[in-house]
DNA sequence: TTGCATTACGGACCGACGGTCCGTTAAGGG
DNA sequence: CCCTTAACGGACCGTCGGTCCGTAATGCAA
């Protein structure tokens, strides 16, 4: 026999999500957002939390599931410059663009994870890695696999959070990034 | 009047030193070695190590100037291939691969460093995006202010001592890694 | 040598945080 | 209407970085 929660105001998964989302929206310091403040955003109680994600990484987790899907979707799609198609230089560049307006986008959130570290392991960096190792494979100018491997991760390895607010602190926009990203990755596929 | 100590074993901040880089050398989690555990290999009080050092962060940066200083004085020598008329294209490639070593010889210390953030604004990161960036800017080909920082944050990128363990772990060999990165950033001196 | 001012020492203590546990409360079926 | 079952909330715990204070050792002066 289930809860059936039928209050109105009862609190859902989704509505810790939204609570814990405002959170880290709002915080600057990435770690300043604790479980008790998400609990007391969403009018819950902290045992809820746990039992509904686990632990802090379990939460961080899905508020990112969320995020991502969108980009996902976007890269995953058949549209242009995704479309099979396509030319694997296009397509790249694309990515990366995309990836890298993600990361300014969800800045705060992505900052949290990061400092839970094992980000190299996760299934989303693996997805990446291999999106972008396929571009370059496809390419196939001198591009053995330990070629494409390593690109791939250094391509990735410019679009940490911290690098870009740094970058972007010291002056250099965002549009002078994008084109100098977009040169790298040109050079990856075809160098010298 | 200064406290002498004059007795055989008391410990001095060079002996709690020591000790913490021993214990930072076996652990494996970067995390896991605690101030007390430090203070208590040290046979030194917990406060004793909070005023020589301040804070955690500060015996970090007190053991990270100690190794890092030979790296340093190695780059700043006069010694080929540091030599200032050397070719910016070998100052370049050999200055990276001074720190692809260094940090692989100090992973365990650097890890520890890396996960207590605002490792972009230290003295050191700095140092070695100005020298990096100052071979971009000597080789001197299309090399803008821009283009030169931006690279500059892109080759040290790869460089994180996460990634590089990744990377080990997928079975690239570290020659491999090494040579990839040479010819990284012999494109960045020479794009295209 | 003795007494005193000064200072460094150690470890008990504190506050914060992630995570757990259990008494309480609400749901739903007989 | 009552009793079983399960989700709930928040008191509680262990750990860790950092602080504070009583104590002991030092060096100087008489």
């Amino acid at each position: 026999m289930q809860c059936k929660n039928r209050g109105r105001p009862p609190a859902s998964p989704d509505d810790m999500l939204a609570a814990a989302d405002r959170l880290f929206a709002q915080s600057e310091l990435p770690g300043a957002v604790t479980m008790d403040a998400i609990a007391l955003a969403a009018s819950v109680g902290k045992g809820t939390l746990f039992r509904a994600f686990g632990s802090r990484d379990g939460l961080l987790d899905a508020l990112w599931a969320a995020r991502i899907a969108a980009l996902r979707e976007s890269a995953e799609s058949n549209t242009p410059p995704f479309e099979p198609g396509a030319a694997p230089a296009d397509r790249l560049v694309s990515f990366l663009d995309a990836i890298l307006t993600f990361k300014i986008a969800n800045r705060h959130l992505i900052r949290a994870r990061e400092l839970s570290g094992g980000l190299l392991q996760s299934p989303h960096y693996q997805w990446m890695h291999a999106e972008i190792k396929r571009c370059i494979t496809d390419a196939a100018n001198p591009a053995d696999a330990d070629y494409a491997t390593y690109n791939a991760h250094a391509l990735l390895s410019g679009l940490h959070i911290d690098l870009i607010d740094e970058m972007l602190m010291q002056g250099l926009p965002l549009e002078t990034i994008r084109k100098l990203q977009t040169a790298r990755a040109r050079n990856v596929l075809h160098p010298r």
